[in-house]
DNA sequence: GGTCGCCTGGTA
DNA sequence: TACCAGGCGACC
């Protein structure tokens, strides 16, 4: 479900239950997450002391005192589900992170795209993020400068997430939209003025989402995502949905120049 | 950049 | 039944 805001979200609340907590066992429910851990790693966690959780981007970092970071990443449709150990598991269960206290946090992720990871004390995650939106660091000329290095359209550019850590495909939209910049308009093409205007988009639809959950933000006031053919909601224009580097993107044809 | 694969469910 | 899905890595 993630993009920044969510997995922020998402981070607030399993700190709460796992900063501090003594992990007993880590569990696997689905095949799929035992290509990155095997069964002799998973045991390892025996034990392990959570000292905190981070977000880096859209990944969550549970570092442990032992210098060791158990990392995952909700991909499309990950959340997870706090609990106790008597619990009934949620219907997506694809992993399970018991702690010695019987509190328990499940990863619930009905398209088992999910990864979970262990780094080594001595190999921390490389994970290749730019800054974070709100780094005082991020510019409008070092964002204008960072786009200008790449090729092609705006909008899939900004998915990379080696330019600003946490966006993705909706809130690339959104910004756009209220940056009033076609998402086909060349990466390398902005002024610093629409540099500005889109720092500034970016920063104000991550902040107002902040706090919020999957559940919130399909029913929130988006501005295009997921509005093709309604009207926009600033000059009425048919909002359309094309495809760019496999992904949807809706915008308004009329005032995103 | 584009396209596919990973997975599975919801919806038209 | 087909298409779509808020991510991302591998491949061309």
């Amino acid at each position: 479900m993630p993009e920044l805001p969510e997995v922020e979200s998402a981070v607030r609340r399993v700190r709460a239950v796992a900063a501090g907590k003594t992990i007993r066992t880590v569990e696997l429910l689905h095949p799929a997450l035992r290509r990155r851990l095997s069964p002799a790693r998973l045991r390892s966690l025996r034990n392990a002391r959570v000292r905190d959780v981070e977000r880096r981007g859209k990944h969550q970092l549970f570092m442990l005192d032992d210098g060791r970071v158990l990392h995952a990443h909700f991909r499309m449709t990950g959340d997870w589900s706090i609990g106790t150990a008597g619990d009934a598991l949620p219907r997506f269960a694809r992993a399970a992170i018991m702690f010695t206290d019987g509190s328990r946090v499940v990863l619930d992720d009905p398209r088992a795209l999910s990864t979970l990871d262990l780094h080594a004390a001595d190999a921390p995650p490389a994970l290749g993020l730019g800054p974070e939106p709100m780094d005082p660091a991020l510019t409008p000329a070092a964002l204008r400068r960072s786009l200008a290095a790449k090729r092609g359209p705006i909008k899939p550019v900004l998915l990379d997430q080696r330019i600003i850590a946490g966006l993705g495909n909706i809130y690339a939209a959104e910004a756009l939209w209220h940056a009033r910049i076609s998402p086909r308009a060349p990466a390398s093409s902005l002024t610093p003025a629409q540099a500005r205007t889109l720092l500034a988009a970016i920063r104000r639809v991550i902040d107002r989402a902040t706090g919020a959950r999957y559940t919130d933000t399909s029913v929130s006031r988006l501005a295009v995502y997921d509005r093709a053919g309604k009207p926009c909601r600033r000059c009425r224009t048919k909002i359309q949905r094309i495809v760019q580097a496999g992904r949807s993107t809706y915008f308004c044809p009329r005032c995103q120049v």
